[in-house]
DNA sequence: ACAAACCTTACACTTCATTTGCAAAGTCCT
DNA sequence: AGGACTTTGCAAATGAAGTGTAAGGTTTGT
């Protein structure tokens, strides 16, 4: 997949630190942007051109919580704070503030990448945000992990919800067997493996029966399966 | 007067200076009572016989934050913070959890017995600013920290009435365990956790009886909860 | 010191993911 | 076309994971 890079903002005073954090987070492909002010960060934070900030609470000049709180009073874009090791006060008022996460310092660059992505993977947080997805009768809502055709609800396990929206989200495109083992099991696909198979079909049952054969998950031999509605 | 005096509590270690203001509000028509530890303030404030609490955050042997928190778990009669001049954190923290007003140190006097009577004036003081939510016969006021069903009040502790907001406050969303318990518990979850699970058996039982089984809290198997409302 | 609140543990119970086995369908080769 | 091989569909079996809640231990606030 080359999706563009996610816009990641760093808002810490230590610029060594954030110069080599910014540097590892590039390599895991992210563009960062870092300023060291509460000013600077402010600014940044609202002009709504990234996808995630991290925010150290330590700030001279001013408090990261403030900033915290300014941001999430406008804008819900994700966030996670660097507090020290052991302050458990700033933990709780940051996330009671409205942060996604808090990763305590000095921490390991790959635990903040994974918490990172986990923040980004996260559904939206306001409800309102509209994650429908549509194809024709069909309905998924992500936030509320409800899936239905034509009104009535499917009755689908994680798993089958999952698979579905990874498939309405491929649109025509083919989903390939191994790219559905990777985001639906999070695994490599072994030989043999015929979980996905099993999945694909207990889904296709749940469809079929629901949308009156409407609903198809087409088969592309040797290659994986795609959604098809008929008329 | 034919009117009672009000009841003022100071609570601030400063014997000398409290001893002055004590007289000033004197003078200014109110009945004062000055404590200057963190065990007094705490009991005397929680007594209910006073109308207004003068909370110092800087307290030995304890924070002045702490004690907040507890009163307001417990009351919500108004309170008006001393700061340290510069020291925005304990501001914005004191403001999020519950106080009313606050008042750099040094202040004048004049200036702290303004802001009482703006305070005392105010007896709706969060209702208009929205922290009002409700779902059907729901109802949960997050200044007040007071919840009820068709108007009787539901007795929910600390953990149940913060749970309860949250999954209000998600809506129709899905709140994921993981959600939960950062922003119930204020920490990560561990494998094999079953606080959470406990927490939401005994709400949901509260939930259910007080509601005739009309409030539940839906299971969304291997994601989290959220709350519905029978028609 | 006491009680309330909270956390942990344990266990019964449900539901689901994965494995397995085999039949059916598709592909390739001669 | 027909046989050999590969891939897919699916039912059934199995074991793992998720859930609800009672009971007991620990912490916390008063």
């Amino acid at each position: 997949m080359d999706t563009p890079a996610l816009n990641i903002l760093l808002v810490d005073d230590d610029a060594t630190l954030t110069q080599m954090l910014a540097e590892y987070l590039d390599g895991e492909g992210f563009a960062c942007r870092a300023v060291h002010t509460l000013p600077e960060g402010r600014e940044a934070a609202l002009s709504g051109q990234y996808d995630a900030v991290i925010l150290d609470v330590m700030l001279p000049g001013g408090n990261g919580i403030d900033l915290l709180r300014t941001i999430r009073g406008i804008s819900d874009v994700p966030i996670i704070m660097l507090t020290a090791k052991s302050n458990d006060t700033e933990r709780v008022i940051g996330l009671e503030l409205g942060a996604d996460d808090y990763v305590a310092k000095p921490y390991f660059p790959p635990e903040l990448v994974a918490r990172l992505r986990a923040v980004l993977r996260r559904p939206a947080r306001r409800a309102s945000s509209g994650d429908h997805l549509r194809l024709g009768a069909l309905a998924l809502d992500a936030a509320r992990r409800w899936a239905g055709w034509g009104g009535m609800a499917l009755e689908l396990t994680v798993t089958e919800f999952n698979l579905l929206e990874i498939l309405l989200r491929g649109g025509e495109r083919v989903s390939t067997k191994d790219e559905l083992s990777l985001r639906l099991l999070g695994r490599r696909r072994e030989s043999y493996d015929r979980s996905i198979d099993v999945h694909i079909s207990n889904l296709r049952q749940k469809l079929e029966r629901a949308s009156g054969e409407r609903l198809h998950i087409a088969t592309v031999r040797g290659i994986g399966w795609r959604l098809e509605v008929a008329p």
